[in-house]
DNA sequence: TTATTATATCAAGATATATTGATATACAGA
DNA sequence: TCTGTATATCAATATATCTTGATATAATAA
């Protein structure tokens, strides 16, 4: 019990101690769902890397998965806590550059 | 302008990532001004173990020292903005096991 | 001054995390 | 089935952090 709630904490914080996961999170919140194939377009950088660091995310509570054929699309997780919420909005307003966005997934032609 | 808001929010991040000093901050959220020595006589940890964690949590936004004599007194900085403040709410909140507390200095008796 | 106490810092070893390249799995369409 | 694409995972290396013990600095009291 004590511990898990420990686990769970320092899981959340470890999540948002790296600048790349801050970055993404970041690009999510802002473009909405995207797959592993859109940010390894927008960001350039390996998919490998990519995937390990969405999976951090997702399993501290950040993001949801959204299976669709061969793609898995990326969101937001809603409703966030207040603690994650917090936390997002934080990273929302920080004065940083992102890359633009390049999708590749066939879902969303908007670019 | 922007690495420095990331690193900032990097350091706070980084400063919540680490069980000892959750704990830590949990203890002094709950009892106010303590000094290094007051630390070390309740977690039984070595005094340049809490010296360090105490930096990194003054370093990150969350304490401030009142030094008083040879004691430096660490303290829930105030105020606090908004993340920082919620990330200690979120810590008061977690149903963790602290130690009893054994003042050891002579500025406060009320064991 | 000298001794004592409180705190800070350093160096070395242990532990944890990040990155990369390669491989494995899952799915869609021909 | 086979092919191509998307995603996940593994192993090795590099990097960063934590802990410990020793040392250094600062302030008080004798």
């Amino acid at each position: 019990m004590n511990k898990e709630a420990m686990d769970d904490f320092l899981k959340t914080t470890g999540a948002l101690y790296d600048e790349t996961r801050v970055r993404l999170l970041k690009f999510i919140d802002r473009h909405g769902a995207l797959c592993i194939c859109d940010l390894e377009s927008s960001f350039g950088m390996l998919q490998s890397r990519l995937s390990r660091h969405i999976k951090i995310l997702k399993e501290s509570g950040f993001l949801t998965v959204q299976k669709e054929g061969r793609w898995s699309y990326y969101s937001i997780r809603t409703p966030l806590d207040r603690f994650r919420l917090q936390a997002v909005e934080e990273i929302r307003a920080l004065p940083i550059e992102l890359p633009e966005i390049k999708r590749l997934s066939r879902s969303c032609y908007i670019d």
